[in-house]
DNA sequence: TAGATTGTTAATCGATTAACAATC
DNA sequence: TAGATTGTTAATCGATTAACAATC
């Protein structure tokens, strides 16, 4: 089944996917219930999206968890592996490159690359830090599905026009600016100085 | 006033300030088109959003743009400094030391804590790492207000559980893992890999 | 006065959730 | 059969936005 699933859906499919691989590997079928506590949202949510994806469960016994960890991964497109490329080779990029978590759900950086002619030929993890200027030769012969910026707020504009020139569709933005582009390409961002900044509005007020 | 102001809105507020940080120096009034516009939001959206924290424009010509910027820094609590301790000295842990971005706004951070004793002593940004066991006289003693999560997952909740019985009310988590809070505790998360695999899901289906 | 822009209402839109018949 | 749990409806909730009178 294919409908449309709404936005709020998708960004709780991973939460899910995750919640399902903290059960115990002996675990065959999980209720709604259970998903719902560990995802920490309400069972009948768990319900709705799952059914969205066309994922059916068996009243009285609830999911297989081996078939729902799959449909799962078929509807986030997990199945394959993505090829990232970070712009901006500061301690973030850096981190970024280095971050374990991506290898897990197959996102495989091929590139680091960086304006700053000082940075280039740095190591960090195995990877060299290349010049900006490649990108659109990296973005092409690597195959390039995602790009994340990870540079001063001043250059996240041109970059993300460069990368999306270069074709790449999918951009994760941490620079503190609000990037345009073209439609059909997709843009996430976050922002580490929105995030503390919203804590302080709750801490501020007792 | 103090109306009860939607979540929806507080995070927007960190949004509106950078858009009116991005205006031309000279520009003593705004419309709310012109900041809709730059926070990429509809203007009804911006002049409601105002309208909650008791900010007043004059119809016909805008709002002042340095009452508007001191009206935001006060409703965010950014008028004072807020120490932050960050917990995991890995890459993510040193990447968000280094972060210059958070000085900007008052935030400094005043440990980077590891239960790694390999790490321990290890310096990063002018900031020398400390064990895990000293948190708690950290958060006392250097009157920490803001929490960040850098472990792995594994050590999410724990960590959780000594900020908060620390005295720690505000956690910024990017632990890929779901943790639990007394009431009054407020939580972030942030999850890189989540981020990611929602942009797949768009990018998988062409 | 004419033009511009606010402040707010009312309509719309979309997401969440309680509730329960269906059914394993 | 009795108990458990789904799948889905309908109600609720909350957020967004078009529209426009008020007014600078």
């Amino acid at each position: 089944m294919r409908t449309i699933v709404p936005g709020a859906t998708v960004s709780r499919l991973p939460v899910y996917l995750r919640a399902l691989g903290s059960l115990p590997g002996d675990q065959r079928t999980c209720a709604s219930d259970q998903v719902a506590a560990l995802a920490g949202v309400n069972s009948a949510q768990v319900r709705k999206d799952l059914s969205y994806l066309g994922v059916n469960g068996t009243r009285g016994i609830g999911y297989d968890v081996a078939a729902l960890i799959e449909h799962l991964r078929r509807a986030l497109g997990l199945t394959k592996s993505y090829a990232v490329v970070i712009v901006g080779g500061g301690n973030l990029g850096n981190a970024l490159g280095n971050y374990g978590g991506f290898a897990t759900w197959g996102f495989v950086v091929v590139a680091v690359v960086d304006a700053d002619p000082a940075k280039v030929g740095q190591v960090a993890a195995g990877i060299r830090v290349e010049h900006i200027d490649q990108l659109e030769r990296i973005v092409a012969e690597r195959d390039v599905a995602i790009g994340i910026i990870a540079t001063p707020a001043r250059a996240a504009q041109e970059v993300a026009d460069r990368l999306t020139s270069a074709g790449v569709r999918s951009i994760l933005n941490f620079a503190p600016a609000v990037i345009e582009v073209p439609s059909g390409v997709d843009v996430r961002r976050v922002d580490l100085s929105t995030e503390l900044q919203i804590l302080t509005y709750h801490l501020h007020r007792h």
